[in-house]
Formats: structure tokens, C-alpha cells, sequence
RNA sequence: GGACGUGUAGCUCAACUGGCAGAGCAUUCGACUCUUAAUCGACAGGUUGUGGGUUCGAUUCCCACCGCGUCCA
């Protein structure tokens, strides 16, 4: 518990303090204080009340707070209460409180919390203030708050002890009351639409509805592995067979990789499905949704994220192919045509043709500066700061080099349009952008196209630099599933282990008919970091995933 | 997993080319009945992330490890 001689000390201190407290009368942790006001009641009602008026009026209120500042002077004095995330302060003066109010006043410390009792006034300077007549002590703050200037500022301890970040940081706290925000504003955005909030599980025989690793776990009493679900898809799509036509799910998916300043390894989705309706119905949804929620939380849909203003009621739309042409690089020679998809061949002379180009362009910049050639990458459209800079020729080149890799392990043809669109497009779709139409080698369980087998009517959404969201009209033949499944199984033995496992319960659900169902997934703290302008995840997650601290060898804290 | 950066008092940060480890806030004691980053005076607080190495001497240079951050995979 205690990082050093200096806290242990302070602890024992504070020990003694509140038996001196308990001295005055006042109970060491009392169970309740019956306030007649938050300080944020408070300040709403009579922060713009003049002086005359309150003096006039004799208005008595009760608050609770933790104070964040103390001032004495001699036989009087001032603190600084805090109460969500509000604060307001209180005077106290000897011949107000008597000797024993005032002797626990002394006994206070940054971060106690207290009750107070008193009417309102005006200080000489205009701040609307407490004057205390009766002074309840509530709970006392064993350790040294942060510096109460700079509050704490090590991103390490801010996530480590959340705690103390919240009511040190203000600006943390309005993140996180924004986050729930967000919440209620999808919530009522599917309820008012007839959709049902539902829960499914999180312990599932089989991770599927996504492509990524799974956490595994065990069950005791059943002698039964299980996995921490990845998606609540496949659950949701068997609601809609039960005939839950809209459903919906807010709550957390489990993906067993890296972290980043994008990843969490438990995050929060919301996904939906809605019976009878297609991917076209769902793109208009989630622009109105993004704007709805944007419009709840900020009042505005201009918000601003890695110094760039995003304006989340303005989307645009391309196809996957088209993203590829309209942000291919100028470095990689002239543009692809639409047939350069068509065929594998075609593609992978396209690549090379793109990798010659490439390479050349960074020869050119090598010899002019031959210690830095960091010349960046052009693509058409708006491009931030940090975007550019990221996407320098090297990283292009080395992308392409990783297509051409995969290419000769005799990866699928759609697959290699897809990491082609991430590699080129990806980090440039910093507006609101729609992508639709995926090739079915990544899409297992979207429909494909009537008129164009080789893709499926899916669509992702994209804003800062990365991928929002997921949707597709859902695969609802049965014999079509078990077949993409088998595909999924086959690129398992190639060695891809986010390939989708078979699911033939799901199958079997399907086989009882599943209407034509449009279906989508929104990562909500990343919704949440554009709207709230953080740059890292762990900005938006209360408890991020840490490594533990190194374990000092320290004998535990004496009870006495 | 890789590259780069970072770790000094409870907190926020200094310490030049390797030469006595320092300041502010907080704490403790004292003064002060309208302060607000209150002010004034005094005291105390350190295994410089951990372990090794080079050196007469290491917070500083080198190596390994640990945590964190950013970028990349």
C-alpha cells in the first residue's frame, strides 16, 4: 500500500489526526450527510444572484464535498469543496463555528471529505461562497494528493489509479460522463426505432462472427473450454430467426492482440441487426446515427481529433476499388483500372508495376538526400498532419512488398484487394467515409452481390484515420454458410488463425430461414475518442488492460 | 515482436562536457479573520526504475532487464 517512508509516515499522521477528530465529537467515518444541495445545485441556482440579494435572503444550504484546496489565515479561512466534478467554496471563521469547529477546520487535510452547513455570500472578489456555521467531518484522505496545480500528469498512474485521476482531472471525468453519453444517446437512438435491447453470451463454445483470436477459459464444474466471445454476431442473427426482427446489443467483445492507441483487448460494441432491410438502408442509418449521437453529446457535429476538424454529419461514399484509385499514391505510377481486380494475374502485375514505381521514386530521394528520404506520400483528398508524416514512400513501398509476399503464398485474390485498400486508402479517410462493396474472400458471412458474385454488399465506415464501424446485409442461405465456413476452415489449415471456425449450430439456426437481415457493429470507445478528441483508447477506458507493477518485497502494513 | 523516447522527493519538474542531487506544490512547526496556484518564516523529505559494467568519481557513458509512451508489425 505504501510507496515510500514518506507515505507511511503521512498515513500514521493522518491516523493520529482522526483521533483528535473523534476527540471533537465527530465520528471517524460517519455513515451519512443529509445535503440540501450538490454544489453544481448550488452554483445553477444562485451563481449570478448579486450580493445584496443574498445577503438579503439569508439562504441556507447544506453541501457535501471533497475539499481540493485549503487557505488559512490565523482564525479564519477558506477551502475549495468538490462534488461532481463541481466545485465550490466555503469560509470559515472561529466566531462562526466555535472553538471546536473551528479546532477540526485545523485538523482538515487536501482531500478530506466534509459536510457543511452555512448561507451564501459574496467574497470582496464575487465568488459565491459558503459561510460555514456548522462543519461535519465525513471522511479523511490517508495519502498526498497529486500537485494541485498540475493535477496528476503520468499517463502511466492516471490509468493505474483511475481514482485519483478522475477528481484531480476534471478534464478525465468529462470524458467519461460524455462517454455514458454516448451510451444513452445509441440507446435511444434503437429504441425509439423499435429495436430491442438484448444481452447474449459473452462464454462461447465457439469465438465466431469476427476475425481475430480469441481469450480461452475453462469451466470447472462442466470440465468445458470456452472462449471469450470476439462478436455477438452470430447470437443476434439467431434472435432475428426467433423473430426479434431489431435487436441490439451495447457491451464488451474480447480480441486476444496487441494494444495500441486503437486497441483495447476488451472494447465496447454496439451491433445491431434489423429484419428486411439491406446494406443501403443501414448506410443511411449509421450517417444519421453518428449525427444523432454527435448532435446528443456535443450539440454540434464538428468535432476536432489529432488537430484536425471533423465534421461527422458530412460523409462521403466510395466502393473499396474506388478508395484504391482515388487515394492511390502518385509515387506508384499511374492509377489502376477497373479491370486490374478482375484477375490475379492482372493484379499482381499491377503490384509490381507498382513496386518498380515506387522504388525509383524513393532511388530519386535517396540521392538527393541521402540520409533522409522521407518524402511523403500525396494522395488526393484531406490528409492531418500525423496522417502525412505516417505515410511516408518507405511504409508504402513496404506495403505493397507485403501484397506481392502474401500474393505468392497463394493468398485469395479478395483478400489481397483488401490489404491493398488498408495499405493505400485506409489512413487518408479522416472525413466521414463510407467503403462498401468487400470481396467475399474477407466477408464469411455478408450476401454477396446479385449482379457480382466476387463481392459482398458490405460496407465499413471510417473517421480519424481508422475503422468505426462494420455492416453487410447477412448471408441467410443455409447451404451457402456451411460452404463459406469450409473456405474459412481451409484458410485455418493455411495457417491463418483468424480464419472463422465452423459454427453448425448457426447453420442450423439459418436452416430454419433467416429473413433478408442487414446487420452492423460500432466500436463505441473508439466513437467516443473521435467525439471527445483523445488520441489514445486508454483515454477512454476507465480501467485500461496494464501490465503489473513490479512487486516490491515489502512486508504488509502493520494492523494496529 | 521491432524502432525511437522516457523513468530523479508523495506530485510537477531541474541538474551544462562525468564532479557535493535541487526547486515549486504537498507534508511538519510558526504568523495571519475576504483568500483563491493565498502570502511570509523555518524544518524535514532521495537505494536517481532494477541489476551489472567503465571510471578516482555515474542521475549523466555502456550492457541487460522491468514499467510507460509514440510509431511500425
Amino acid at each position: 500500500m505504501f510507496d515510500s517512508e514518506f507515505e507511511r509516515g503521512l498515513f500514521d499522521l493522518r491516523k493520529s489526526k482522526l483521533e483528535e477528530i473523534e476527540k471533537l465529537g465527530q465520528a471517524a467515518y460517519p455513515n451519512q450527510f443529509p445535503a440540501s444541495h450538490t454544489t453544481a445545485s448550488v452554483r445553477a441556482k444562485w451563481n449570478e444572484t448579486p450580493a445584496e440579494e443574498l445577503e438579503a435572503h439569508r439562504i441556507t444550504v447544506a453541501v457535501a464535498g471533497r475539499i481540493m484546496a485549503i487557505r488559512a489565515q490565523g482564525k479564519a479561512g477558506f477551502a475549495t469543496l468538490q462534488q461532481g466534478g463541481e466545485r465550490l467554496q466555503i469560509y470559515v471563521r472561529l466566531d462562526a463555528v466555535g472553538e471546536k469547529g473551528f479546532a477540526l477546520y485545523k485538523l482538515l487535510d487536501l482531500g478530506d471529505h466534509i459536510g457543511v452547513t452555512g448561507y451564501l455570500f459574496r467574497t470582496r472578489t464575487g465568488e459565491l461562497t459558503i459561510h460555514v456555521e456548522r462543519l461535519t467531518f465525513l471522511s479523511k484522505a490517508m495519502l498526498a494528493l497529486p500537485e494541485k496545480y498540475h493535477g496528476l500528469a503520468d499517463v502511466e498512474l492516471r490509468y493505474r489509479q483511475r481514482y485519483v485521476d478522475l477528481f484531480t482531472n476534471l478534464e478525465s471525468r468529462k470524458v467519461f460522463v460524455k462517454r455514458a453519453k454516448v451510451l444513452q444517446a445509441l440507446r435511444r437512438f434503437f429504441d425509439e426505432r423499435g429495436y430491442l435491447e438484448v444481452e447474449t453470451p459473452m462464454m462461447q463454445q465457439v469465438a465466431g462472427g469476427a476475425a481475430a483470436r480469441p481469450f480461452k477459459t475453462h469451466h470447472n464444474a462442466l470440465d468445458m473450454d470456452l472462449f471469450l466471445r470476439i462478436a455477438p454476431e452470430l447470437y443476434l442473427k439467431r434472435l432475428v430467426v426467433g423473430g426479434l426482427d431489431r435487436v441490439y446489443e451495447i457491451n464488451r467483445n474480447f480480441r486476444n492482440e496487441g494494444v495500441s492507441t486503437q486497441h483495447n483487448p476488451e472494447f465496447t460494441m454496439v451491433e445491431f441487426y434489423q429484419a428486411y432491410a439491406n446494406y443501403h438502408d443501414l448506410m443511411q442509418l449509421t450517417e444519421e446515427l453518428i449525427e444523432f449521437v454527435a448532435q446528443e453529446v456535443n450539440g454540434t457535429t464538428i468535432t476536432h481529433f489529432n488537430g484536425v476538424e471533423i465534421d461527422l454529419g458530412k460523409w462521403r461514399r466510395f466502393s473499396m476499388r474506388e478508395a484504391i484509385v482515388e487515394f492511390w499514391p502518385a509515387e506508384a505510377g499511374p492509377k489502376p483500372a477497373s479491370t486490374a481486380f478482375e484477375s490475379l494475374a492482372v493484379f499482381q502485375a499491377r503490384i509490381d508495376a507498382a513496386i518498380d514505381s515506387l522504388q525509383t521514386a524513393l532511388k530519386g530521394t535517396e540521392n538527393k538526400e541521402p540520409q533522409e528520404a522521407e518524402i511523403e506520400v500525396a494522395p488526393a483528398g484531406d490528409v492531418s498532419e500525423i496522417q502525412e508524416s505516417k505515410h511516408n514512400l518507405r511504409t508504402t513501398l513496404q506495403g505493397f512488398h507485403e501484397i506481392r509476399k502474401d500474393l505468392e503464398k497463394g493468398i485469395p485474390l479478395g483478400k489481397a484487394i483488401s490489404n491493398l485498400f488498408e495499405a493505400v486508402a485506409e489512413p487518408f479517410l479522416i472525413q466521414p467515409t463510407i467503403i462498401y462493396d468487400y470481396p467475399i474472400e474477407v466477408s464469411p458471412l455478408s450476401k454477396a452481390k446479385p449482379d457480382d458474385p466476387a463481392n459482398v454488399e458490405r460496407f465499413e465506415f471510417f473517421a480519424g484515420g481508422f475503422e468505426l464501424g462494420n455492416a453487410f446485409s447477412e448471408l441467410n442461405d443455409p447451404v451457402e454458410q456451411h460452404k463459406r465456413f469450409e473456405q474459412q476452415l481451409a484458410e485455418r489449415d493455411r495457417g491463418d488463425d483468424e480464419a472463422h471456425q465452423m459454427d453448425e449450430d448457426y447453420v442450423r439456426a439459418l436452416a430454419y430461414g433467416l429473413p433478408p437481415t442487414g446487420g452492423e457493429g460500432i466500436g463505441v470507445d473508439r466513437l467516443v475518442m473521435l467525439l471527445t478528441g483523445s488520441r489514445s483508447i486508454r483515454d477512454v477506458i476507465l480501467f485500461p488492460l496494464m501490465r503489473p507493477e513490479k512487486q516490491e518485497n515489502q512486508p504488509p502494513a502493520s494492523e494496529s
